[in-house]
DNA sequence: CAAAATTAATCAATCGTTTGATTAATTTAA
DNA sequence: TTAAATTAATCAAACGATTGATTAATTTTG
């Protein structure tokens, strides 16, 4: 049915995902997607027209969950600066974490330099992003919260930096944390916690000016 | 000559490092390679017997000088570990924007699945450089220089991670800090001094005991 | 039945690699 | 020193395999 449908059409979606993710665009062949999906290899032209089309709609799947989570921050103006600082490292860091594998191809593709049309989009949907969290810091620093000689492009890239560190080299995190991050139990009991903890104090000292430090 | 032989070896391992990390191993043919390098096809594998090999080469070369990096450091035991972490930054940050087409090819095949022969080699070359970063770290924390509560596996990652927030996404980093960090002569003036007091400033608040703060 | 979904078979193109032949350089032998 | 023998370097051409894509036939569905 049309039920049945979408359903097969959203897993071939996270298979493709997983295996894009894995073995980037090039290295993952459409008998490699459509092998695991269970699906002939003709259904994802017959679906999504070319490989290419496919890749697109494994991202056109999350850009609308993408933006619904920046559209509810930064809304509250009740709340201080560093309290929204503080709510979009918490809602990130969830949303790295479960989205890992979407996470990791986003950076994947934005590190090769060719097929513009693509990167042009993954580029538009990671500024959207990014100028959030940008806007968010520079109202801290006009309401005089923050340290008005505070680098923030870079705060934005220590944020990111330090989740994709995690998310696009899970092995090499590994091993230097300790314990296998690619554990979804260890994800959610270790990694996500320690990771909120560290941003925040090591924003906060960076971030607050010294008459702000009450905790 | 010998000497041509060399040279010829080394143009063909400069071109194949900047085409790889532009289209990544998958991405990069052995065609395009050869081509660009101006050299017969034939070439590449009687030189480096396969594409996996020059790849493989492409490391080699480079992994000397990453390690005469880390053997220089740590050694002189007269300055405080703080000033260590300082040339630390100073001397990554150089080699990173010096170096960013292999960092960027070195980070790119960490965050693919399988060749798991290679990742391991490229694993174990970065892990030399986190734990020297760390043993540094942890030494701070030993002589009560920094605060015994740090978390210094994420300070590496911050480290490690806003680094490859430029290296890998260029074009993300350029438009966020509103200048092309691809050009020689930005990286120079701006990017390099900024990075490096950006992280300073960053992790001395964030590691330095408050009574360390003289300066 | 007609339309949509699914399949197996096949396509041209490109992949990395290998081949046999040719040229250039070096070494050996007389 | 010269000629012969050997080695190294380079090339165009072709290899089999795999790629993404398409076709035409078949099955399923409404």
């Amino acid at each position: 049915m049309d039920k049945d449908k979408i359903d097969k059409k959203d897993h071939i979606l996270d298979v493709a995902e997983r295996v894009f993710s894995d073995m980037g665009f090039d290295g993952a062949s459409t008998r490699m997607i459509s092998g695991e999906a269970g699906v002939n290899m003709a259904m994802l032209n017959y679906y999504f027209g070319s490989k290419e089309g496919l890749f697109l709609a494994v991202f056109d799947r999350k850009i609308s969950s993408f933006q619904d989570l920046l559209h509810n921050l930064g809304i509250d103006d009740t709340i201080s600066s560093w309290a929204k600082v503080e709510s979009y490292i918490d809602i990130y860091s969830n949303r790295v974490v479960n989205n890992n594998c979407f996470q990791k191809l986003l950076y994947q593709e934005m590190s090769i330099n060719r097929r513009t049309d693509l990167s042009d989009k993954i580029h538009a949907m990671l500024m959207t992003s990014v100028l959030e969290l940008y806007k968010m810091l520079q109202e801290g620093i006009d309401n005089g919260e923050f340290k008005a000689d505070s680098d923030l492009q870079m705060v934005v890239a220590t944020i990111y930096g330090t989740k994709n560190f995690m998310i696009n080299t899970p092995l090499l995190a590994s091993s230097m944390l300790g314990y296998d991050i690619l554990d979804e139990k260890i994800i959610e009991e270790k990694l996500k916690p320690r990771l909120k903890k560290y941003l925040k104090t090591l924003l906060k000292s960076y971030l607050l000016n010294d008459n702000e430090h009450t905790n």
